[in-house]
DNA sequence: ACACACTATTAGGATATCCTAAATCATGGA
DNA sequence: TCCATGATTTAGGATATCCTAATAGTGTGT
């Protein structure tokens, strides 16, 4: 209670981007790793064993030394309201400034620490409160509930089946721009033609063009069966 | 040359916070003081020596021991960009988020050193590249040049006069609701009823309303000649 | 010309964050 | 079982920014 209250008083940049890494790692329940989290903000492991513990002793997070890192109730909600910043700023800037979804992301990611709850809000209203960023990533509701919808990747989709794509797992320009060139984003239907096991190559026709994807891109674009027409 | 390509690098929150405090402080080049800059940045005024010591060495200002400061060419493009992006953050708040304008500044403070030029020149763009913000206050142009309109105070209208209310030097929110409440804000024409030199006290009509107007609000309102109708 | 009242600077510290180099732990394969 | 390898943490520092207390400079009024 009285330390939930804390939380929404003033974490630093550094605290919230600590908070949303470790997010993004721990996946049902499982711990992130000290490297891991070096990895994704780009920083030493000391560094982040010095900043693990330290959130720690403030109650964001719980550390097994040598094991990993869980965030608590309280980081938990500090983290979704980070990314609920950040997916809702994408959105916006997609929408109202004229920004292409290979280059929100690099915006966002100052944004999300800058702007108050009720501009955030605003925003969101603007919008139309929406519940998926131009990336197709579920944006957490403003009391932290998220609804996470399970897509399968393009990899896995048999031969012959039409589907839409409804998620895209990548942050790089360089891909989003890829696929953009594609024509492939949420909300697009594509037929997959030809599976290669080897590689995971995947033969998909989009519109009147066909493409071959490959394990990477295949394993990033998450899929909803479409309805047949 | 060399040195200038360096401003746009990455000044910190705190060092673009000095150097705004700096330029607004130290209009027709005099020099601001150490305890005018730890004023108005909420500062000890060990604080401020010690920065504005760094600063010099940056070459963003000229330090005077026990004179004072002056930004140098560097520090003043560097302060005027600043500038311009909290002018036109708050334009594009009131714009097209609703915000009044008695509660945009503490956002703008903010967003000011979080956006990018590319962000900044878009919502330029998006609001028809404004020349002043929603107080007035000129917006300085990408280039750096800016278009000051010097008004005259309320407090030194004659009787009779109609005037044409164009800036209102204030950002106090308590101020601003004050002024907004009264119907007071640039655009709104005033003819000067009565003036007495006591206390500066001016009333003034507006509309179908009288005020009277003090000291301090008299020489917060810029004024211009009223075209006559 | 000088002392006093300010203003400004120096001294010395604290905190947050990051880093490199040197221990320490955990675990899979011989 | 035991140790080598890789992951993690501890040790020791650097930088940016802020603070309080103590010292130094400036300028005014007599």
């Amino acid at each position: 209670m009285s330390a939930a209250a804390a939380v929404s008083e003033s974490l630093t940049r550094s605290v919230e981007d600590y908070l949303k890494a470790i997010y993004q790692l721990s996946p049902e329940g499982r711990p992130a790793a000290t490297s891991e989290i070096a990895n994704l903000l780009a920083l030493s492991p000391p560094s982040v064993t010095g900043m693990v513990k330290r959130l720690s002793e403030h109650g964001l997070l719980e550390h097994v030394p040598y094991r990993g890192v869980l965030l608590t109730e309280e980081g938990r909600r500090a983290a979704i309201r980070i990314v609920r910043r950040h997916r809702l700023i994408e959105a916006y800037l997609v929408e109202f400034l004229g920004y292409s979804w290979d280059t929100v992301h690099e915006e966002a990611e100052r944004l999300e620490h800058a702007v108050s709850d009720t501009m955030i809000e605003r925003m969101a209203a603007a919008l139309g409160n929406p519940t998926v960023d131009p990336h197709g990533d579920p944006i957490p509701r403003a009391d932290g509930s998220i609804h996470e919808i399970a897509g399968t990747p393009l990899a896995d989709i048999p031969v012959g089946d039409t589907v839409e794509i409804h998620r895209v797992h990548a942050s790089q320009p360089e891909r989003l721009r890829y696929l953009a060139s594609l024509g492939l984003r949420p909300g697009v239907q594509v037929t997959v033609v030809d599976r290669q096991p080897v590689d995971d190559l995947v033969t998909i026709q989009v519109g009147n063009d066909r493409h071959v994807i490959g394990r990477e891109l295949g394993h990033a674009l998450h899929c909803l069966s479409a309805a047949r027409p």
